[in-house]
RNA sequence: GCCCUCGUAGUUUAAUGGAUAAAACAGGGCUCUUCUAAGGCCUUGAUGGGGGUUCGAUUCCCUCCGAGGGCACCA
């Protein structure tokens, strides 16, 4: 049994000794080292009940407690906390446990299986996330979802389950008939990602000024769904295929590989014949066919319009069976922005109605938006800041620091270095709310960032391997007072855990950064290698912090480069 | 108008209903002839207003103010 386990159990148990009639006991971390390992303040939550002051239930309860393996003091503190202090020895566990070798099964978990556990062990879960759409840039909301669900993803994976990442592309549709309109319009070659951005803003942008290309784009729009013309279907290829490849180049670059890819062509006419199979449900009105959301709090929102054509509530709907038709999963999760929250509740609502055993599977994750820094809202070139180029401008900062590094590769690690910045801005803050994005921070590099966490992981490599270079023993004395890191390193199985039960990498973010903190801050006034029997003990020390962070690292999608 | 998020140092973010509200950036001052200075050390500074629930509220409830998003043929 865990020792939180054990913890739980024995004061459960002191509890009902007391005569206090408990319904939930609370351990939490407390916030403060010093308040030790473990904290409950069970004796202020049940203090009015046993009809005595807190601190004197508090000492009931410590002396109903007797001793507990493991625990090396347990102390009342403030208002009535009881905090507990884990034995050396019983911290040294954990940090051999992070020193094991990766075992062979667990290699493709990235990390090995450091912080993993068994919360979500048999079950299957598909992840829906990054969705940017062919024809159109990828912005900078698909960075968020890319980084939101990859990380989510990998937390999963770290509780047990298996994984299966899917992207769903929207390849047909009104932003791709404004996109072959401006291809046309225009002349330019379909071949090349970065023209087809061009010939989109075109498209939009004249089907809000001119009627008359508003008409042209909504029947390319009609015809690209129909297949009736061949010339526009092979311009159509060229195009989806240019704009594809180019997304995969990114994914390769962000560390995502896909198990699946989704795309509304495909999902389209399979949301028509469920929609069309159920006229109970949904109701003629205007001429469009419509989910009336009222009945379920919401609001109507029309699935296939007067012109016959499927809306993307629609498309989800045959998305939907798609996914179930592909792999049968316990659990499909879904990651958008916050903007689709009401449009999805009302999805979701439909597809109760019409095939439950799915809905009850769906499970949507959203984020705010990404919004910059004021004055700050456009690129060095002027234009609008794509996901893209900020990727290449990030990229470009770090080249600088990276040719002075010790890296093997410039470029990968001007890369690495640049993906970490991203993702950590990202994920670095609780769902819900939108992320201000700071360039000049971003470009920083430095403090609380992606590469801060990075360096803290390079520089323990070093240490580690200059100790294996100079046959240093590397072992964990029990004896000695643990640090704060031995506390930290005790705490990483728990906030992974909690970080996936949540959904909330943030939580795992946060984590890192106070561990990479707390071992930077020993590394500043500690020499590791001292020549003394002591450094067997730090240098154990220092390859557990190594191999937590790299393991976080890996959770969050970020690269952990070993030298920089 | 209705619905959904969200208001914490100058700025960007933390804080499963708990302890002295934690960091980073920006500002000021130190620190590489010792294992990586993308580092470390010191320093100034905050819960939008008003009620309520509770032993205890940044957290839960009500209200006001403010920001962002959504609400029929876009995705």
């Amino acid at each position: 049994m865990s020792i939180r386990g054990t913890l739980t159990a024995h004061l459960a148990k002191a509890l009902t000794q007391c005569g206090v009639d408990a319904a939930d006991v609370v351990i939490e971390h407390p916030a403060q080292l010093s308040n030790g390992d473990y904290a409950t303040g069970a004796a202020l939550q049940y203090a009015k009940q046993a009809g005595i002051a807190p601190r004197a239930l508090a000492e009931k309860i410590v002396a109903a407690l007797g001793t507990v393996e493991g625990v090396s003091k347990v102390e009342i503190a403030g208002a009535g906390f009881i905090n507990f202090h884990l034995a050396p020895a019983t911290l040294a566990v954990s940090v051999e446990e992070a020193r094991k070798e990766d075992m062979p099964a667990l290699r493709s978990l990235g990390g090995g299986g450091w912080g993993a556990n068994k919360n979500l062990a048999g079950k299957k879960v598909m992840v829906e996330y990054t969705d940017p759409n062919p024809f159109k840039e990828f912005h900078i909301g698909h960075l968020m979802s890319n980084a939101i669900g990859e990380s989510i993803s990998r937390l999963v994976q770290f509780s047990g389950a298996e994984v299966k990442r899917a992207n769903y592309q929207g390849d047909v549709g009104p932003h791709v008939a404004k996109a072959l309109w401006g291809l046309i319009k225009l002349g330019l070659d379909a071949g090349s990602a970065a023209m087809l951005g061009k010939a989109y803003m075109a498209g939009a942008k004249a089907y809000e000024e001119d009627p008359k290309a508003k008409e042209e784009i909504d029947a390319i729009n009609a015809k690209v769904y129909e297949h009736s013309d061949a010339q526009l279907d092979t311009l159509y290829a060229e195009g989806r295929e240019a704009s594809l490849k180019h997304f995969e180049e990114l994914y390769d670059v962000l560390g995502t590989k896909f198990d699946y890819y989704f795309f509304e062509s495909a999902t389209a006419p399979k949301g028509l014949e469920i929609v069309r199979a159920h006229p109970e449900v949904f109701e003629q009105s205007d001429g469009a066919v419509v989910y009336k959301g009222e009945k379920a709090g919401l609001h109507t929102r029309v699935f296939i319009t007067s012109k016959g054509l499927p809306t993307y509530e629609t498309k989800e709907l045959g998305l939907a069976e798609l996914k179930a038709e592909t792999w049968e999963c316990d659990t499909s999760i879904t990651i958008t922005a916050h903007e689709q929250a009401g449009y999805f509740a009302v999805v979701v609502a439909a597809m109760k109605e019409v095939m439950p055993e799915i809905a009850a599977k769906v499970q949507h994750v959203t984020h705010g938006m990404m919004r910059f820094a004021e004055g700050k809202m456009s690129s060095r070139t002027g234009n609008v800041i794509t996901g893209e180029s900020l990727l290449t401008d990030l990229t470009e900062a770090a080249r600088e620091r990276a040719k002075e590094s010790r890296a093997d590769n410039v470029e990968t690690l001007a890369q690495n270095v640049a993906v970490a910045a991203i993702k950590y801005q990202i994920l670095k803050q609780g769902s819900g709310k939108d992320i201000i994005f700071d360039r000049e921070r971003a470009l920083s590099l430095e403090g609380d960032s992606g590469p801060y966490l990075q360096y803290a992981h390079a520089r323990a490599c070093a240490v580690v391997g200059k100790a294996k270079e100079q046959k240093i023993a590397s072992m964990i004395y029990h004896t000695d007072s643990p640090t704060e890191i031995e506390r930290l390193l005790h705490r990483f199985p728990e906030v992974v855990a909690s970080s996936a039960t949540l959904l909330e990498p943030h939580i795992l973010t946060t984590y890192l950064v106070a561990l990479a903190s707390a071992f930077n801050s020993w590394y500043g006034r500690e020499q590791i290698l001292d020549g003394t029997p002591a450094a067997a003990h730090k240098v154990a020390l220092t390859d557990a912090v190594r191999r937590t962070l790299k393991n976080g690292l890996w959770i969050l999608g970020i690269p952990a480069p070993e030298r920089m």
